[in-house]
DNA sequence: GTCTATATAAAGATAGAC
DNA sequence: GTCTATCTTTATATAGAC
């Protein structure tokens, strides 16, 4: 029983990879890690992917568009309870790769490397916009960041080490916390 | 005038790493990246140190004497307010360098297999505790998360990609933000 | 304190057999 | 679809001259 039908090998070296990539970072897992753990030789490995490049971009696949229709959706007119909920959602959901991968520098600079338009920063700063409004001052810029460290990185931290995903009032505590944060006593938008 | 004094070489390597670690990771950054910007040979650079890991070390240093400061407020009986200030403080000061680098999994996975303590998310979970309380509920456990989110990644976002450091008015932004997401309507602690 | 040259190991990736 | 064997490049690190 060397194998295990092998169609599946494919979806065992994503697995893998992700949970290496996310411990010892992109740059730090080498095709050997992977193929250590998979149980085969790399060429067997390099049958299923063309390059390391390659792994990572099926990983994050997903996750990107998730992330792009984020950014889309700051450009609307989503109001902040709406933003900073699918902010949540994202990372809850589609996008918790990217979450956890987008802290990875060698991650970020494999990625905006490529002409292909994946720079993230970018669409951050797009959902900040939104969120602090036009020329914002100082103060509703703190805010707006604040209130996107918590629904990114809160909802993050919560999920870390996890298996199952956010329950309904964990997403509504999340959220209410993101709002708390962006409305100052005085408000914003 | 192949050199500059020379006595300084060993302080550019930290600067010009310290660059490199945070935009390429620290598994990312190779030592010729470094001497490339240098402008001298390998052999150079390890004159001043004996290995890549040395010089991680040398960066994180005051940094992780920071962060341990910290975990032991945490276990103190700091009010919510102080021990959030003190994390906004930390990210802006000593501390500034660790909260960027903590986020690059090769840094963990290389601080981590070593037998020091230097245990990143064990003096984390200490912080958490101090803000959810004992035997925190659900709700606890994510407004203390929410308000360390702000403190800690609201803080490094506000100063991403940025010379001076955070102002007063600054801090107190970000501080009272934290406070907003950690307490509920019906508050804690 | 910096150099050239090199040792040694590991990386990503391929060739060709089965 | 997986193997063994190997190529090529790059990595960390050292030896020894200046």
């Amino acid at each position: 029983m060397t194998d295990r039908n092998a169609a599946n090998t494919r979806s065992r070296i994503l697995e893998i990879a992700g949970e290496l990539f996310r411990t010892k970072g992109y740059a730090g897992t080498s095709i050997a890690d992977i193929t250590g753990r998979l149980g085969t030789s790399k060429a067997a490995l390099y049958y299923h992917f063309p390059s390391k490049e390659h792994i990572l971009d099926a990983i994050l696949g997903d996750s990107l568009a998730a992330h792009a229709r984020i950014a889309e959706l700051a450009d609307g007119n989503a109001t902040a309870e709406e933003l900073l909920g699918a902010l949540v959602d994202l990372v809850a959901g589609a996008g918790t790769v990217l979450a956890v991968f987008g802290n990875d520098p060698s991650v970020v600079a494999a990625l905006s490397q490529r002409e292909s338009d994946y720079r993230l920063r970018d669409k951050d700063s797009r959902i900040v916009a939104a969120l602090a409004g036009p020329r914002p001052t100082t103060a509703a810029r703190i805010r707006a960041q604040a209130a996107i460290a918590v629904a990114k990185d809160g909802t993050r931290m919560i999920l870390a080490g996890r298996d199952r995903g956010l329950r309904k009032a964990e997403r509504a505590e999340l959220l209410a916390a993101a709002l708390r944060a962006h409305h100052g006593q005085g408000g914003t938008r």
